[in-house]
DNA sequence: GCCAACGTTGGC
DNA sequence: GCCAACGTTGGC
């Protein structure tokens, strides 16, 4: 059975898309660093949630299709590793900052659901996405997940 | 590429 | 602990 919540997590399309993730089949979300995205992961995301995936940074920007969280969370490794883009000097492995999951792959949408229709949908006026602006994991309700998959034409 | 929004840093 | 400067996100 899968977990109790869900969530939307942002790519930017042209670094890695869920092209890439299908290919992948399931990828370590490094690079978080950011505290409210980070605090979702390491303290409210479940194996099993199940994760709409939206493309930032494209055009037209969206979702794109559906991913699930694998396994439970843990530290990122990035922040470790001095020789990495994300690397956090700050962090030590006995003091870890910054947390991740495993994301894996789902299904691709048969089509974007573009960021304009979901603010055109009333039922989605209240997304997080639709109201905060840079916060890369954040949580979406069951009933706005059921009505992302209707838009995308995906059955119930 | 522009730039508004807004999270983070660091001086005080 | 305030807040200005700074850097990044992300739509357009």
């Amino acid at each position: 059975m899968t977990g109790g919540r869900c969530w939307l997590i942002k790519s930017e399309a042209e670094v890695y898309s869920i092209d890439d993730l299908a290919r992948d089949a399931s990828t370590a979300w490094t690079g978080v660093r950011n505290y409210e995205a980070r605090n979702h992961m390491r303290d409210e995301m479940s194996d099993g949630d199940l994760v709409l995936y939206y493309h930032s940074n494209a055009s037209p920007p969206g979702v794109a299709g559906l991913a699930r969280v694998r396994g439970a969370p843990y530290p990122d490794p990035t922040q470790f590793d001095p020789s990495d883009p994300y690397f956090d000097p700050r962090a030590s492995t006995v003091d870890p900052r910054w947390w991740l999951v495993d994301i894996e792959f789902v299904e691709m949408f048969p089509r974007l659901v573009t960021l304009q229709e979901l603010r055109a949908e009333p039922r989605l006026r209240d997304m997080v996405l639709l109201n905060r602006m840079r916060l890369s994991v954040q949580p979406v309700t069951n009933e706005e997940l059921a009505v992302v998959k209707h838009l995308a034409g995906v059955g119930a």
